[in-house]
DNA sequence: TTGTATGCGTTATCAG
DNA sequence: CTGATAACGCATACAA
């Protein structure tokens, strides 16, 4: 590799002059700074990060520690993430915790022996044990979509909010003549899929429905345990006349299930969903959802890191973001 | 920061041995072990990876440069390489290259100054220099989705085919009834795109079909531009009766816009597409692919890195995978 | 079995 | 205006 002191010894001056005229950091001589120039492009100089992060204690680099992997809604986040840091000439560093605590630590063990400036986390149902890593390095953290406001008032923190937005998406339904509704959840424990279910029960109360037991289900966010749940809600002897899907993954199975069912709405069950997707507006059933700003959301987080990167005496920050009511056709017409 | 050094003090042994614990490099009285693991437990030592890499002159880690923004297939292809990089205990550096030539020299010059091991790319048009700069510094790159064999011999690459599949759509196509076909294809001068393009053409005249320059639409992959040439195709004298579209971002764009126009598949007009989705099946219209092995294509990236990081000198390997035929329902019933 | 010394490629301080 | 020099935190060759 050429460094810097092969770029010093082709112009005949010091590895430092070198150093200034790149990071120009100090007068030089026109006709220096030309001859250094000239030394650069013929060495193909390139610079060494690595170096120049060991030096300077900073790597320029953000550390992302979230599942994208098993929820596709995540990757329109990591690329809103990806726009803004670099915009900022941050890298990005990537790294899967498969919404597992244990991997989670692992993924923020990774990241900090990569020496990240700080970490944005879409945290699992447990993450202590990472979080304490983090902040024991000193380094500023924030949350995103997964927000335990309660639990950690002073942690920058993202999301979205839900239990109100969910509570409308019922009352939607009760406005569309059902009353029998069933809520289709995913991981319990993490914050989101509680507030949802929490902003299901809300609306039903609201709207004078006694909640059922067996109308509500967790952990539906893998196919198998998706399918046990939808068969025991159908199954009842008083089926639900219409589902609540409590994000993206949910929604992806469900629909492939009732297809097979041949209950596909809002001709055989109505139904509304947490989280959009781009191509909801082009195909079939065309789901009525809460939209998520995923956008904003990734925006958002890369502002609240870099701020605290600055300024590491702010008031922390949690932000909510309202999601936005899209309907579709996905509850029969409107009565 | 707690370092080396300060571990070193709190055992009362020398830095080197420390340094001989963790990597157990060489042997250490076991006494001496345990004093030393109590005092790395004790001051939460951490390591420093910038150091680490700036001594062994790796940084175990991979730069993966594409545009995954624009085209939600690539989400998947990440998630495959970011699985199988850290299965092999690889970080993964994320550069978004927009599919231009530009920021694709940005993004490589990112990776580079961050001192990757090796690079994973998929080219722009015009990748020249971004592969210039890469080979310069002497590190190994695997060009993944657009192969352009022809013009590297040299390089490693990943694929799939092309040609072919595209001309097993149009016999499709044909073999339904249809005989005025037309293309809609997104970036001219990449080499998946012009690969396709082919395949159409041989579809086209191996079933005694005449191409028509007015069948043929490119550049479909933004929203405008497929507007304009989807009215373009569908306003002509005799407007085709069936549609191949050339990838993920085509195949949504069109079903948004043939939705609009009442013209959905496969009652409105017959489609094909290359590229598949995890919720095909599920959605109306259900469309009939070429499904790409996203997942065998991102492992087999790394695992050709990762070959040729433990051997500079294996012989250049250029792997084309084959896509899965998935017949669905947007090209009427069989005839 | 352990310690000392050196250098990886930079940046920044201190002289000149 | 420019050069010499000392860190940054670690791994390793060489001594002991």
């Amino acid at each position: 590799m050429v460094t810097l002191n092969d770029v010093a010894r082709v112009a005949n001056v010091s590895a430092s002059t070198v150093s200034h005229v790149i990071n120009k950091t100090r007068r030089v001589n026109p006709e220096t700074e030309r001859v250094v120039r000239a030394a650069i492009e013929s060495t193909g100089y390139a610079g060494d990060g690595i170096a120049r992060s060991l030096r300077k204690g900073r790597t320029d680099t953000l550390g992302l520690a979230m599942s994208a992997i098993s929820n596709p809604y995540f990757g329109e986040v990591v690329h809103a993430i990806e726009r803004s840091a670099t915009a900022e000439d941050y890298s990005l560093l990537l790294a899967e915790t498969h919404d597992d605590p244990e991997r989670e630590l692992r993924a923020v063990r990774d990241l900090l022996s990569h020496r990240v400036d700080g970490v944005i986390m879409a945290p699992s149902n447990d993450p202590g044990a990472a979080l304490a890593l983090i902040e024991r390095r000193g380094i500023p953290v924030v949350l995103i979509d997964r927000v335990p406001v309660e639990d950690r008032p002073h942690t920058d923190a993202i999301g979205v909010s839900n239990r109100e937005p969910v509570a409308q998406l019922v009352t939607h339904l009760v406005e569309h003549g059902h009353t029998r509704i069933a809520m289709l959840a995913p991981q319990p424990g993490v914050a989101t899929t509680e507030e949802r279910v929490e902003g299901f029960l809300t609306g039903l109360r609201r709207n004078g429905i006694d909640p059922q037991p067996g109308l509500l289900e967790l952990g539906c966010h893998n196919s198998d345990a998706l399918e046990g749940a939808l068969s025991r809600v159908l199954g009842l002897d008083d089926p639900p006349t219409a589902l609540v899907l409590g994000n993206n993954q949910v929604t992806i199975g469900a629909m492939a299930d009732l297809h097979l069912r041949g209950l596909v709405p809002p001709a055989g069950i109505a139904t509304v969903s947490f989280d959009d997707f781009p191509w909801a507006d082009s195909f079939h059933p065309r789901i009525t959802t809460m939209s998520q700003p995923t956008d904003d959301l990734g925006v958002g987080a890369v502002s609240l890191l870099l701020d605290r990167l600055a300024d590491s005496s702010l008031a922390p920050r949690q932000r909510r973001l309202d999601p936005e009511f899209v309907v579709r056709e996905s509850c029969g017409c409107v009565r």
